[in-house]
DNA sequence: GTGAAAGCGCTAACAG
DNA sequence: CTGTTAGCGCTTTCAC
């Protein structure tokens, strides 16, 4: 099978060093030399390979380069969904983070499924990548650390003790108390909390739900788990659901305080869609900080983590441990959060 | 630089087809078939073979193995932004179908950006991909066609004459025609038009437009050039301030088409922020199908355009021009659509 | 049914 | 400053 000749632009075939180099009448090492910018090579001569490479459309050939180094310069980013708001704009800043850096991200959707959350731990996917920034959803830490075991990794949510990674969070539990305490400030009772997983789930998910206890507990007000119930996933239609059949039972809250953003867009709803105001007869807050929160109707008080932090810290940490193979103990970063006040439960 | 032992698990080190080979008492060349299923291997020597990869947890190298075939397994979906609504659900519908087909599916963000667009584009990245499906926003047909130059390509939306790869669209035009018709229907007069780009943009919006103006012809009403404000992005911001500007106006519309779900949300929140009420003062339509809209309050009519079968079909499309090289004439194939009529169109 | 050889495109490590 | 050598892990080809 003889090589095309170079300057034969068959679709699909693409110069390599070597035809650069033919052309040129230098060596595939000096062409090398001046596609990764070397510095040892003259001027005369760079310029002269320059303009081949110009000419003949030259790109260097990624699986090549990454056999060599043993690396893909691809990072996976594994999230549940990427049609959740909050993961869908986190995803956007990760990628501009990645990019900074140099790396591409791969988004894989685990979709709350052990097995794919396994895959995209392990890396044994179809593509690979040097490490993963991970929100774990239905593993646990043991799991998380077996399956992961030296890959590099960044965990995304509060972990319990140290991890099989480094981890950036935020104060899940501050973040909650301060939602809640902020309804029971407007004088609201019966505050219900939508997105308990049961389950083992996120951790994220029941450190909220300690802020939502601790913040009862401070007013004095009793838990009532009627006002707790279980959703199967942090969506839109979950939100409605578990909201509208509170709603329909004998003792409806005045207030909902939704683990995420979505659950309490479909909360609204709900409460809306029964001839209900918000806030009025209901109050609503979320947890993320969307913009689709911001466009609510009414706009949605929600806490907003410090998302481009999330990301900056995470790519920098993974990009640390990759690079470097850092063996340093795993370290954990704590992003700011803030509580974003709306009309979706201001006073009555 | 002696190669490791099999066995010695250094964090990193991942055991090769020689690795297992060595273990097994068998050639690389028997591995290979083993792990890629070839026939003309004994039982018993597959078995053998077999119980060293597991215990080794051997896994192929991707890089080593595209090198080989040329190929990465890996397309690229590029669109301009992951955080629209449209696009991570339609990111998550394409996900899904190229697992399917044992494709990976590398999100590239535009931004619509020229730069980024061609980038994307020629593949020229960091990443190889095999071919891409791509929403054009920046560039025009012919700087597409001159870019793409003989990469699988599959494109999304509208295009004019024979593209330079297969597209995938849908009814543009009698969409939007639909939906402003629907808007007449309940007595509405003053229809705004929010979402044209001026300059390139992409031929979807002008077909948008075109609709629009179709709509309003049968209509027998008037094209008022005032009804039509440009916008700078399809983003909830810029919908919520060309509605505002309309309003604060001296004639303001009582409906809004918006070309797109995100402008049809930031739509909907400057009517209400004014005092003015949904649909009673001015109606909104958007266009995707989003569940966003099917969310909002009120909740929002729009044209859905099939998106799994838009998927499916780009999937499918692509892979054939990937694996079969098709030279064949490109295709066109456009999928239904329906308008989903919700509260935010009611008559009043 | 199995294996040896060659090479995909690239770069680190050395010559010259 | 430039070139030669070797090999990353895999698969196609062709012997045995």
């Amino acid at each position: 099978m003889p090589r095309e000749t170079p300057g034969s632009a068959r679709p699909g075939w693409r110069p390599s060093l070597k035809d650069v180099a033919t052309l040129a009448g230098v060596s595939v090492m000096t062409v090398s030399n001046v596609v990764r910018g070397a510095p040892n090579v003259s001027a005369a001569t760079r310029e002269r390979v320059l303009d081949v490479i110009e000419r003949v459309g030259y790109v260097p050939n990624s699986s090549a380069r990454n056999l060599r180094a043993g690396r893909s310069g691809v990072v996976s980013f594994a999230i549940p969904a990427i049609d959740n708001s909050y993961f869908a704009e986190l995803a956007r800043l990760m990628m501009d983070e990645a990019a900074a850096l140099g790396r591409t991200v791969l988004i894989e959707q685990t979709k709350g499924d052990r097995e794919l959350e396994r895959r995209a731990l392990t890396g044994y996917g179809p593509t690979p990548t040097d490490g993963l920034v991970f929100y774990p959803q239905a593993l646990d830490g043991a799991q998380v650390s077996q399956y992961a075991a030296g890959r590099p990794l960044v965990l995304l949510g509060d972990r319990g003790g140290k991890g099989p990674g480094d981890v950036v969070t935020v104060d899940n539990e501050g973040g909650a108390r301060e939602a809640v305490a902020h309804l029971l400030a407007t004088g609201r009772r019966r505050v219900a909390a939508v997105g308990d997983p049961r389950g083992p789930g996120t951790e994220n998910s029941h450190r909220r739900l300690a802020g939502y206890r601790t913040a009862l507990g401070q007013a004095g007000l009793p838990f009532d788990a009627g006002l707790v119930p279980a959703v199967a996933s942090y969506t839109r239609a979950q939100g409605e659901a578990a909201t509208g059949a509170l709603l329909d039972g004998g003792q409806p809250p005045d207030a909902v305080f939704a683990f995420n953003d979505m659950l309490a867009v479909g909360a609204v709803h709900a409460v809306l869609s029964r001839g209900l105001r918000v806030p009025e007869d209901v109050a609503v807050a979320g947890f993320d900080g969307t913009d689709e929160a911001r466009y609510c109707n009414p706009p949605l008080t929600t806490v907003a983590p410090d998302k481009r932090g999330i990301a900056r810290e995470a790519m920098r940490m993974l990009g640390d441990r990759i690079t470097r193979g850092d063996e340093a103990p795993y370290r954990t970063v704590r992003m700011g959060h803030q509580l974003l006040v709306r009309r979706s439960t201001a006073g009555r």
